[in-house]
DNA sequence: ATGAAAGCGCTAACAG
DNA sequence: CTGTTAGCGCTTTCAT
């Protein structure tokens, strides 16, 4: 009769039922066929493991592997819808793959991004999927200069040598900006998020561009905010509507800018797109269902963790010959309700 | 002069120093007064572990001392936004307290809440909230059976013996149909989520109860649905809209539920609330801004789960004379244009 | 004031 | 076909 335990070891196992504990950890990993464990010893062990619940301690078993099939992901708002469904696609594709994940939420602030970095290494996770906070790689490069494997999303630094699953945020921008101006508009404002980030200034550089392209000057004073969060729209589009001369249309670079923004346009009395049209980054499930529905640049979110995930786990298969690569996956506009064609 | 490595250990310090390994260790854990270790030793060797970035390996860490200052989150849907706004609280807390997080969804399914358990508990969590899918709770009792921490978050189950923390789920549906009936409602549809969840029985038991109290007869008709996604939400609206005698008002038991019936509302083309009310749970950032901004039954999404947390890491301290405790949050309804007052 | 050694639970090299 | 043993990196008891 075997004793029940609550933390059945293999050792526990072993002793209970006659065996040595190699050959029991040998049976428990698919290796009896290997070392010609016979058919009886190998059901008897498989049947008592079964019986007694045993789990293997994967603490034990990293430390001895040196793996732990475990992955850390660190991110900068995970109530953020946009990084919720990605760290969602990840979740996913993992799993698929055997790998847990360590979370990590960086608050949007480079230290937590740090003190979280040092608790998953510590943790000995075998890869790291980050979307930087973006102001700064100092940290970060430390990562693939150590062998650890890295997939950096969303946010990148040029520098930073290692692989890289990003929107293409350059000619998403482009996109927008061109749209409102085939819409009649010639003063278009845009409300920033963080400056220092990749993704901010991939965009405002697609900003810029499509002026350029159509000759129309651009008026620095239109181009505010310094944020992706909420309240950052919601000042930068009171700025921009206390004007004298109001900008015509709004181009808003995150949702959380645009939702901001929203707030600030209902505050003023004032409708879109009649009194100012908006554009934002990043589609949400509600988009259709606004006051107006928003017209939105909307980025592959599922993929864009799905991709990350899948070359994070090539990297740590064979980790000698991988060479880093990027991955920029398009965006697409999504046109609904909420830039009016005007007339000058 | 010290040599550098990638990964610094114990005992790698302790050669270089010429230290053993204990008084290595005594000095990083703090410990150097305790065993009136010299200030030279402990400056030296705090140093230079400074100076090599060792970061002690967890795993080992955990083998030894039996806990993992790591704790497991399992919720059905992180990219819900009432989950990854809750995820995020605890995450906030965890860290507070020193913890990191292993996050697992079960996207909806018992079965990945299972699988996902058992990866959370092979890796030594000390810890565990989880947000029960909610059929079924067979493989959560043996969890406070075989001592480990445990805490229940949004769904529950009366018998698991366990700590919880819940939203006064009943109130707020009274409250809600309530509300509705003030305005004249008496042909109050119920969107509801999964049936066999006690957050959907206590909602449907306050919906019927508030119809009680004013003794308004069910139609067992208007109570439909069996998810708390958006198809659901979509479905289930349809099917009401196309009785031949419509519902006045919808109850949408979550806010996917609401976004769905949203969906179908816009694609009959009818308006809310002039060609039906609709009233759901959960606040979202965008419900001021919706087409018909949306009247809302609001959790205590960050209370949720800092409550959570902090009743866990109680019960990880003193897990011998820990008694589980029930907290219930309440409710708020937030009232916006979404429910229109109506006369017979 | 410091070191040696055992052991957490596991795998794998080596030995038969 | 199976067992013995060493060791992953750490903490702590016991010894000095």
């Amino acid at each position: 009769m075997l004793e029940k335990s609550d933390r059945t070891t293999l050792k526990i196992l072993a002793d209970q039922l006659g065996f040595s504990v190699s050959t029991v950890s040998r049976v428990l990993n698919g290796k009896a066929a290997n070392y010609r464990i016979s058919k009886d010893t190998e059901t008897t062990i498989l049947s008592a493991a079964k019986e007694l619940n045993f789990v293997p301690n994967q603490l034990a078993r990293g430390l001895r592997l040196q793996k732990t099939l475990t992955i850390g992901l660190i991110i900068p708002d995970i109530s953020n819808p946009f990084f919720s469904s990605i760290a969602r696609s990840i979740e996913i594709e993992a799993r698929k793959l055997n790998y847990s994940i360590m979370l990590c939420d960086s608050h949007e602030s480079t230290y937590y991004e740090i003190d979280g970095l040092k608790q998953l290494l510590s943790r000995k996770v075998d890869g790291l999927i980050i979307s930087p906070v973006g102001e700064n790689d100092d940290h970060l490069k430390q990562i693939p200069e150590n062998g650890m494997p890295l997939v950096v999303i969303d946010r990148q630094f040029p520098k930073l040598n290692c692989s890289k699953v990003i929107s293409d945020n350059y000619h998403g921008a482009i996109e927008a900006v061109e749209y409102l101006i085939e819409h009649g508009h010639k003063k278009i404002a845009c409300i920033q998020g963080l400056l220092k980030s990749s993704v901010n200034q991939d965009r405002v550089r697609g900003y810029i561009d499509a002026h350029k392209r159509h000759n129309i000057p651009i008026d620095s004073s239109l181009l505010v905010g310094n944020s992706f969060g909420e309240q950052n729209g919601y000042l930068g589009a009171k700025l921009l509507l206390s004007k004298t001369t109001r900008p015509t249309a709004i181009f808003a670079l995150s949702n959380l800018i645009s939702l901001g923004a929203m707030r600030a346009i209902n505050e003023e009395g004032l409708k879109i797109p009649e009194d100012v049209s908006l554009l934002s980054f990043d589609e949400n499930p509600y988009s259709d269902f606004l006051a107006t529905p928003l017209t939105t640049i909307a980025q592959q979110n599922n993929n864009l963790g799905k991709m990350a995930m899948k070359i994070l786990y090539e990297q740590i298969c064979s980790p000698e010959t991988y060479k880093p690569i990027k991955v920029k996956l398009p965006t697409k506009l999504i046109k609904r309700k909420s830039v009016q064609q005007i007339n000058n």
